[in-house]
DNA sequence: TCTGGGGTCCTGTAACCT
DNA sequence: TCTGAGGTTACAGGACCC
């Protein structure tokens, strides 16, 4: 359990991540399971580990890997499908705690957020007394625990959080930062994945301070300009992003991998309509309009490609999302070829309040509109799947069916 | 050992316009 | 009329994150 409290000088970001977030939520769902390897993730051939517990980790088992490989590392954990909504709920709680100590909370995902406490004045304490007072309150209301990082910067807070797991405090003040960074794997910086990093490695450059001393050029030649500048930058522990509360989606979309690989268009038609009409009501409950529908498809081979259409007129109708998301997959013609997975996803987002409707379709378009709200609000009424196109009545059982 | 699902961001290329 | 430069936008792919 890393723990080191003190005056946090210059700190006024802290990252908080919730340790082992679905796996604890679990555990603390039944108690019976505190102490054992539990496991969430997908069950079937094809599931992969989405969150593990500390115990189960200890057998080498980690978020991405294959459920079944998982398994044979650690036989006697217990493996649970997921609850997302309970998941959602936690996370909202505790999103509202930390907007109680200051309204300068960016969540990154459901189980982390950056807070900049510059602003709160002392009733707390420092920035590293406030993180103590999170963890204690997060663990008090929702019985799970948290890691926290405090630093000057997001990114040498969120390598701090890291470094404090499970369970812990990192306050790292500005004069600490070069010898807390440098020692690290190249590998630690955010921005720097499996094949970035053997990039860096073919360079012969291992630690964030061979990065560090290495001339910018150098990175933005073998990286790209931006990448290279940025982990430059980074690597001397500089990074001017603000903690941004409320920044607005880019886009939303759904994506299902076939319990086995798909080669009849009617399958593939009858997913794309459900992903769209999946879609499309995200895009209802959140307000948002869609300019640009795109489709993923993922070969047999793990070859993934991607079309992507922008629309006359931005939409929320679900029947829309799916004639462009048809269209992209039938005009790549590709009958009799092995797939593994399809999306949908609508990009280019715009408020629903500022985009005007298109008149010229309007009566029809009115028509779908107004039944899909209808279908949302029996959703909320009588549960998911109340109301369901036509097309997909009695397709949960098909040959087709996503893996879960 | 066989790779989920939700996203963001960057880059290269082509098309189009001036 | 032809050619090229340069800017913008759309699209496709890839790397990365949790």
């Amino acid at each position: 359990m890393a723990r080191e409290i003190g005056r946090a000088e210059g700190c006024t970001v802290l990252h908080v991540d919730m340790d082992a977030f679905f796996a604890s939520v679990e555990v603390c769902r039944r108690p019976e399971l505190a102490g054992t390897p539990v496991i969430v993730g997908g069950a079937g051939n094809r599931g992969v580990v989405t969150s593990a517990t500390y115990e189960a980790r200890r057998y080498g088992v980690h978020a991405a890997m294959p459920t079944a490989r998982a398994l044979r590392l650690c036989p006697t954990a217990t493996v649970l499908p997921g609850d997302m909504a309970l998941y959602a709920e936690v996370s909202r709680a505790v999103m509202a705690l930390f907007r109680s100590v200051t309204p300068l909370v960016e969540p990154l995902s459901m189980d982390e957020a950056f807070l900049d406490v510059a602003g709160t004045g002392r009733r707390l304490g420092d920035a590293a007394e406030i993180g103590e007072f999170l963890r204690a309150r997060v663990f008090d209301e929702q019985g799970i625990t948290c890691s926290v990082g405090v630093a000057g910067t997001k990114f040498v807070a969120k390598l701090a959080s890291t470094h404090a797991k499970p369970d812990g405090l990192l306050v790292v003040r500005p004069p600490e930062v070069m010898g807390f960074l440098h020692p690290l794997p190249v590998g630690a910086l955010w921005g720097v994945g499996p094949k970035t990093e053997e990039t860096l490695l073919r360079l012969g450059l291992r630690t964030v301070g061979d990065l560090a001393h290495v001339p910018a050029r150098t990175l933005q030649r073998a990286l790209g300009a931006a990448a290279g500048t940025h982990l430059h930058e980074l690597a001397w522990g500089r990074d001017p992003r603000r903690v941004v509360p409320d920044e607005p989606e880019r886009s939303t979309g759904a994506e299902e991998t076939f319990a086995t690989d798909v080669d009849d268009p009617r399958v593939v038609h009858r997913e794309l309509l459900r992903l769209a009409e999946r879609t499309a009501g995200r895009l209802r409950s959140t307000g948002w309009l869609a300019r640009t529908v795109s489709i993923k498809i993922r070969f047999a081979d793990f070859t993934t490609i991607t079309r992507s259409r922008t629309l006359g007129a931005p939409t929320d109708v679900g029947q829309e999302l799916y004639d462009t998301a048809r269209a992209l997959y039938d005009a790549l013609g590709l009958a009799r070829t092995r797939i593994r997975l399809v999306g949908v996803r609508a990009e280019r987002l715009v408020p629903a309040g500022s985009a005007p409707r298109q008149l010229e379709l309007g009566a029809r378009e009115h028509g779908r509109r107004e039944a899909e709200l209808a279908a949302d609000r029996a959703a909320r009424r009588f549960g998911a799947g109340a109301v369901r196109p036509a097309t997909l009545l009695g397709s949960s059982g098909g040959s087709g069916r996503p893996a879960r």
